[in-house]
DNA sequence: CACAATTAAATTGTGTACAACTAAATGGCC
DNA sequence: GGCCATTTAGTTGTACACAATTTAATTGTG
């Protein structure tokens, strides 16, 4: 077995038995429970987010993370890597090989920059600017797979960033590390 | 670079300039806009609480997908690989060696079953069992890391699993496959 | 100017995700 | 009973993510 196959890929928020027992103990099984429901509902949903884009983005041979460096070059023209990631929230060792791939594609350049050779510039080819065009439809079709209103989109974007916000100054306040 | 350093790692929510130009042409640039808000600030939120995770579960010794396979091992007792892919949306691709990890950790044992030699029987071993008890403090350090109330992280839940469901359903007909 | 600290990319290694494929076992159906 | 479709795991190959390390360039300071 393999692929998209999940015979009992029921509904996501299948609810089950609504709480073994309400008032009985196991408060701590209801944690584990609860705790269960907030990530991985986000997870679940990050993903089927991405299957959708998998198949709308295959037209164009990109892979989800492709395009969002595609979408941030489009936007804000040749930026070098580093930016790229400041963007994304991701680092050189992710951004390095994919952006590899997009140039092994003809959709960008790399080369370092004349003021500082240790920047890596990344430029749009005339392809990859082009690819805009055939990109424009994107955004609507995915739009319509959410089945959602756009100002309910908003404000679930609302909630998301504030809670990425959170966990971000949570994750530094509880790492080790020096600060 | 690398590691956890997002120099410019302002707000996950910056809401750049509120729009280009609100009333100015571009609409098309408005909708490659948006649809990066929204699956990019679900897919950063899900990244940044898998950043939490990481730090949490690093005294277990756990990633944060091996981890929720233990959680629905310890709900619902020892399952084959077939059932534990359906609670969790994932395939045999990615369960079957990371079980083995958990395998290799002394948490699980697999077996084949002697009913249907085609399935795999995953079981907590008494290790496996026993660090549910050094788990129970897991959730709520996650949800303290949210800041989030209990009942607005429900309304949370909710939408993304509308969303998920959602999207699985556009996915399917999206798709170019057999129906 | 010299040199330590910092910075930008790249590299290495581990661990998911998932498509496509393989292999073995099971279940109908004639 | 023989045979084919289905089911369950596993394998292979590609592509993220991210920690840790490495290399080269730059900057700040005395």
């Amino acid at each position: 077995m393999a692929g998209k196959s999940y015979p009992g890929a029921m509904s996501a928020s299948p609810t089950p038995p609504p709480t073994p027992s309400a008032t009985e103990a196991a408060p701590d099984s209801e944690w584990l429970r609860l705790d269960r429901q907030i990530c991985f509902s986000l997870n679940a949903a990050s993903r089927a987010f991405n299957g959708v884009y998998r198949v709308i983005l295959k037209d164009l041979g990109l892979t989800y993370p492709q395009y969002l460096v595609l979408l941030v070059l489009w936007e804000h023209g040749d930026l070098p890597v580093k930016k790229l990631g400041e963007r994304l929230r991701l680092d050189s060792g992710t951004l390095s090989p994919l952006v590899k791939r997009l140039e092994a594609a003809g959709l960008v350049t790399r080369e370092r920059s004349a003021h500082d050779e240790r920047s890596v510039q990344v430029r749009l080819t005339g392809q990859g600017a082009a690819l805009r065009e055939r990109a424009l439809e994107v955004p609507r079709r995915i739009a319509a797979a959410t089945g959602f209103e756009l100002a309910e989109i908003g404000e679930l974007r609302e909630r998301l960033d504030r809670l990425t916000d959170a966990l971000d100054a949570a994750a530094l306040a509880e790492a080790p590390g020096p600060r």
